[in-house]
DNA sequence: ACTGCTAAGGCAAATATTTTGCGTTAAGAG
DNA sequence: CTCTTAACGCAAAATATTTGCCTTAGCAGT
C-alpha cells in the first residue's frame, strides 16, 4: 500500500543518488558552478553519464534537486525564547547564506527547474519550520500569533524576492521590519472566501 | 560619452537579437519549451548557432533574456480611479498570466539564469509601474500612500513566491488581501537605519 | 534460503550539441 | 571616404546527449 507505484529506496539506487549529490556539491566548490557538466559529475560519482541522464533528465533538473536539498533546514531550529527572536535567527541565517554569490546561484538553480517538485519541497520545509516556531510560541503562551501563510507572505516571500532580484538591498534592518510587521498584523489573516 | 564601453545598437546587431527573440517565442508556442535547442532556434532565426553561443552563452541565458522581455509590461497601465483598483488590475493580470503552466515556465526561466541582469530588469520595470501608480494616486489626492518598496514586498513578492512555489494557492481573494494590507499599513514603511 | 520479476545501472555506438579559429561584413568614428 | 573593430558566418574539432541492448541487484513470493 505504498503511495508510489514502485520506488526502490533500497541500497544501490540510494547510493547512486547520494554519490551524485555529493559529487555535485564537491565539484561546485572546486571547479565552480559554470564548469559543471554531467560527464564530469558522473566520473566523480563513479557512475556513467547515462545513469544521470535517465534519472534526472538534464543538468538543470539535477542542479535544482541538489539546490533544493541545500535549502533544506539542517540545524534543529534554535529556541530563543520568543517568536520574533526565532524568526530573526532562522530567517537571518537564511538571508546571510543567500546574500553571497554562491547562495544566489543555489537560489537560481532551485527556482529555475522545469518541474516544480524541488520548489514544492522547499516550500513544504519552510512551512514546517514556521509551524514549529508557532507551536513553540503557543506553548510559551504568546498570543495574537500569525498563521503560517502570513509568515510565508510577509517574511519569506520578500526575502526570496530580494535575494533574486535585488540582493544588495538585503539587510538585517529590513528583515526585522518584515518580521515585526508580520507579527504586528496578526489577526488580519487571509481567509479564503469560497 | 555612452555609459556602455562600446555597444552596437545599430542595424544588424539589433536585427539579429530581434530575430532570435522572435524565433524563441514562436518555437516555444509550436514545438514546446522542452524541445528548444540553440541549433533549432538559430535555424528559425536565420543565423548560425555560433552567433547565439557567442552572444548569450547558453540556452539558459537566452531563455532568461526572452522570459524577462515577456515579463515587461506592455499595456499602458489602466487608470481605474483608485490605487487599489489600479493595483488589482495590474497585479491581477500578471497573476492570471503566471497561473498557467507556460506562465510558470516563463517565471522559472527568468529566475533561473546565472547572471542577474534579467531579474534586475524585471524588478526595475515593476518598480516603475508601481511608482507610476503611486504618482497618479497622489495626483488624485489619495493620502497615506505606501512606498514602492512596501508594494514590492507586500504584493509582488508574495505573488511571485506563490507562482513559483505553490501556484495552486493563487486566487483573487488572496491578492486582494495583500493589496489591502499593503495599502492599510502605509505609514509603517521601512526605514534604513544606517 | 531459493527463484523469478523488473527497476536501475553499465556500456558503447549513433546523434546532436557546443566550442573555436579564421575569414568576412558592416556599424560607427574621424 | 577611409579606417577600425564588434559582430557574424562557416566549418572542423571537441563534447555532450541519446538510445539499444545487456547485466546487476532490490524485492516479493514460496
Amino acid at each position: 500500500m505504498t503511495p508510489r507505484p514502485t520506488l526502490r529506496p533500497g541500497g544501490r539506487s540510494a547510493r547512486v543518488q547520494q554519490a551524485v549529490h555529493t559529487a555535485v556539491s564537491a565539484l561546485n566548490d572546486t571547479v565552480g558552478r559554470e564548469q559543471l557538466t554531467i560527464p564530469l559529475i558522473a566520473e566523480h560519482a563513479g557512475v556513467t553519464p547515462s545513469t544521470i541522464y535517465r534519472r534526472w533528465g538534464s543538468l538543470r533538473e539535477l542542479l535544482a534537486d541538489v539546490a533544493a536539498e541545500r535549502l533544506r533546514p539542517e540545524a534543529p531550529l534554535a529556541d530563543t525564547g520568543s517568536l520574533e527572536g526565532d524568526l530573526m535567527a532562522w530567517a537571518g541565517e537564511f538571508m546571510e547564506e543567500m546574500a553571497s554569490r554562491p547562495g544566489q546561484q543555489v537560489m537560481a538553480d532551485a527556482l529555475g527547474s522545469a518541474g516544480h517538485e524541488p520548489r514544492r519541497r522547499c516550500h513544504a520545509w519552510q512551512c514546517e519550520q514556521l509551524a514549529l516556531m508557532l507551536s513553540r510560541a503557543r506553548d510559551r503562551g504568546e498570543s495574537a500569533l500569525p498563521e503560517v501563510d502570513a509568515l510565508i507572505d510577509g517574511v519569506m516571500a520578500p526575502l526570496i524576492y530580494r535575494v533574486s532580484h535585488a540582493p544588495e538591498t538585503l539587510c538585517e534592518t529590513r528583515l526585522r521590519h518584515w518580521v515585526r510587521q508580520a507579527l504586528g498584523s496578526a489577526g488580519e489573516n487571509f481567509r479564503a472566501t469560497e
